[in-house]
RNA sequence: GGUCCUGUGGUGUAGCGGCCUAACAUGUCUCCCUGUCACGGAGAAGACCGCCGGUUCGAAUCCGGUCAGGACCGCCA
């Protein structure tokens, strides 16, 4: 008997089937018992009306968690999950377990804390809650690459250990390579800018690296970034409109293949607006010191309460979850960064908030050699360390830009998870290096 | 790095100086139950209340230290 899927239950009403994966839940209720069977991909349940089909079960002692293959005829019945389950069936014990799992599986949702989830993080994320949480993540990437390859964009990896800090400043891992110190890449940055020299248009998927040693619910130490790099751009609104349509493109792909997931979750995606509002990093802080009373005009940046703030004001003045905040200053932003041609002391950049919390940060880059010299002049930086990327620009680089968007960040405000640490399989944090 | 908060059976919580010989839910075990879907009902086992020290006639409860965790800020995706 050739084993199908839980969720393939259905087209096979009528059939004997076979069914394999790990026993969620056995309820007994005397003459007749429910067992749920949970697979890679869903759940299924049967029914057991024999004393006899149940002994393979009570003879093992098999806890929830242990491993069956469970043989039967399909039927349709209303009164079913998804309107059918297993009859007649035969169970075949394959790993008993007689050890209850640290974390209860078979309830609606996890009763335990953050920690214990994190802890026994290979075994929280088997409920189906934590699960479909992840597989969202796995859509996200796949409506990225969908949409950025439907609008000609080539997918690039480039190098995680590399040999200097790409952006000033920010703190890196170091390594032992071969004697000398390499470093964690904490930013694909600089390699995509050099391959848009090679295809002009390229994205990456990748883990980036930051040896911060911040503690909050928003940052992690090894993250997902989902890049984007383009040329031949107008300005940073170019990019801004691949960012809504790919935005637009990973919201249709859960809609359409991940359903499921979105149902588990009671989830209702956001609606990615045609034009997504947009306001100027100045008129923002003019805006809050208004509305609030609070004068962060001075600030080089938004606080977090601002970021907030923001969000909420998008939310009632537009009906939106997202809000560009655009022309950050220069003296904010890294010094590849393009300036407004009209307003040098703020530059060609932007940030997109979703649900108040900073998803995306892209904008429009040098491009000029001579610019990138005197960039690194004034940023106070050494030409030399940046020979191999200087070089690109050198000898032909167009206008061109990009952004980052990070997966578990929009994984988290999707989802509305806590924290996260609970929008990946195995979080990385500042005190977190297992499992 | 700064500020604040929390550690109680496997899990999640209540109790916050004597009613604690530590309560409730869930999980585990035994029994009853033929349509459950967080099944229901009856019973049982399971915790020296994170650890060390102190205050007190008396500490899960107050204080100090220590270890572990969490929130916010700085910074960022």
């Amino acid at each position: 008997m050739t084993r199908i899927f839980t969720t393939d239950l259905p087209a096979h009403v009528g059939e004997q089937v076979s069914l394999a994966g790990w026993l969620q839940s056995l309820r007994r209720m005397g003459g007749i018992t429910f067992l749920v069977l949970r697979d890679g991909w869903g759940t299924a349940q049967a029914v057991i009306e024999t004393e006899d089909s149940l002994q393979p079960l009570t003879a093992a002692n098999a806890l929830p968690e242990s491993l069956i293959r469970v043989t039967g005829t399909v039927q349709a019945n209303a009164a079913a999950p998804n309107g059918c389950e297993l009859h007649h069936i035969a169970i075949e014990v394959c790993v008993p377990i007689s050890e209850a799992a640290p974390i209860p599986l078979g309830k609606r949702t996890i009763t335990a804390g953050q920690n214990t989830i994190l802890d026994h993080a290979m075994i929280a994320n088997r409920h189906v809650s934590r699960r479909a949480t992840l597989r969202l993540s796995a859509g996200i990437m796949e409506g990225f690459r969908a949409s950025l390859r439907e609008r000609d964009f080539t997918e690039v990896q480039t190098p995680k250990i590399v040999a200097a800090a790409t952006e000033g400043g920010a703190n890196v891992f170091a390594l032992d390579y071969f004697g000398r110190t390499a470093y964690l890449a904490q930013s694909p940055q600089f390699y995509k800018q050099m391959m848009v020299g090679i295809f002009e248009r390229v994205f990456e998927v990748g883990p980036v690296f930051r040896a911060e040693p911040h503690d909050t619910t928003r940052h992690i130490n090894e993250y997902v970034s989902l890049d984007v790099e383009m040329g031949f751009i107008e300005d940073h609104h170019t990019v801004m409109a691949v960012l809504r349509a790919v935005l637009h493109g990973i919201m249709a792909t859960l809609q359409r293949s991940y359903a499921a997931d979105l149902a588990v979750l009671e989830l209702a995606l956001p609606a990615v607006p045609t034009e997504i509002p947009s306001i100027h990093f100045a008129e923002a802080q003019t805006l809050i010191w208004r509305e609030t009373g609070q004068d962060v005009r001075s600030e080089p940046d938004l606080a977090p309460a601002d970021e907030r703030w923001l969000g909420a004001w998008a939310q009632r003045t537009f009906g939106s979850d997202f809000l560009f905040v655009t022309g950050y200053p220069m003296r904010k932003r890294p010094f590849y960064t393009h300036p407004d041609p009209a307003r040098p002391a703020f530059s060609n950049s932007f940030d997109l908030l979703f649900r108040g919390v900073e998803l995306v940060t892209g904008g429009q880059r040098l491009h000029r050699y001579g610019d990138y010299l005197a960039a690194l002049e004034h940023a106070g930086l050494a030409i030399e360390p940046f020979a191999p990327y200087l070089e690109t620009f050198r000898y032909g680089m167009p206008s061109h830009g990009g952004f980052a968007i990070g997966l578990e960040r929009l994984v988290m405000q999707l989802t509305g998870v806590s924290s996260i640490k609970l929008a990946t399989t195995f979080p990385r944090d500042l005190h977190r290096l297992t499992p």
